[in-house]
DNA sequence: TATTGTTATACTCTATAACTATA
DNA sequence: TATAGTTATAGAGTATAACAATA
């Protein structure tokens, strides 16, 4: 530490006083922030049954509209085809989803869960809605609808 | 589409009336739209220059703290020293950062701006707030500040 | 002609573990 | 012992381009 030359130390600040520039400002950098911490809660309340937020979308998906196509999912979550395979590949080889052919176009498959997938749902939803309530337990009621709401109308194409 | 068979296409939903289960009352699934959106207008903005979300944090911290070291950087914005280093290389390989030898401490580097760092900063801060501006177009000045504030308290670890 | 599922390939962002040179 | 920067490696998550089968 010792130091006999010009002090610049003072160019060299130390954690605590750290100048974010305009990042505080800035909706993409709160959101992000935001986003790391309902990720990291999320992978910890899925431990023990290892699904990511994006599988969890997909099963959803599937759950409530049995029969769909893997690009009419694909469309739904704004993913590409090409990157829906291997999310379903994981989900069929976890005998969570079954593909079975559609029985109106033969290009395609009619996704469905099986009995072990709608049961893993079932388990699922109570523990994404205590995820849920962990992370808006600083936010009353209200709050946390109107965060919903600012949100809904910041992603919207348009108006 | 002739089909003489059992008609089971009510099972298999048109693109209009799907069903998002649980989806639509989780935060994480509105954030992740949320961001996705933004990411998209930031990628726009930046096409010319080429910068990410994640250098442009970078530039940010070192333009307001010049001489930090890659490690308090790596800290400030939430990824492992390790990660930082790529990110560094980028910014030092288009000489918009410099590595310079600390003069305290051998073993670490005090980030600086070059001159061309720091104008490439002075032309990006206008363009991130048109961005800011473009995204938040359709809330009010209240709402906007409402939505940040609710974010923050969100990413917040504890209260 | 257009669409479905698929493969091959690549890019970004991230992490862990182990190393070296300092502190 | 602990820290700063580095490398090697790996794993998500994503995209584009091209293909065969089918619509």
């Amino acid at each position: 530490m010792a130091n006999d030359t010009l002090d610049i130390t003072e160019a060299r600040p130390t954690e605590g006083s750290l100048d974010f520039d305009i990042l505080p400002e800035l909706m993409g950098y709160h959101m992000r922030r935001a986003q790391l911490r309902i990720f990291q809660d999320f992978a910890e309340t899925m431990r023990d049954v290892q699904i990511t937020p994006g599988q969890f979308g997909v099963l959803a998906l599937i759950a409530s509209n049995p029969g769909m196509t893997q690009s009419a999912c694909a469309r739904a979550v704004g993913i590409e085809r090409s990157t829906m395979v291997a999310v379903i590949d994981a989900l069929e080889q976890r005998k969570l989803v079954e593909r079975r052919p559609s029985p109106v176009d033969k290009r395609s498959y009619a996704l469905v869960l099986t009995m072990g997938g709608i049961k893993l749902m079932e388990e699922l939803r109570p523990l994404v809605r205590r995820h849920e309530d962990r992370l808006t337990a600083g936010l009353s009621g209200p709050e946390r609808r109107q965060l919903i709401d600012l949100l809904r109308r910041l992603s919207a194409p348009k108006g």
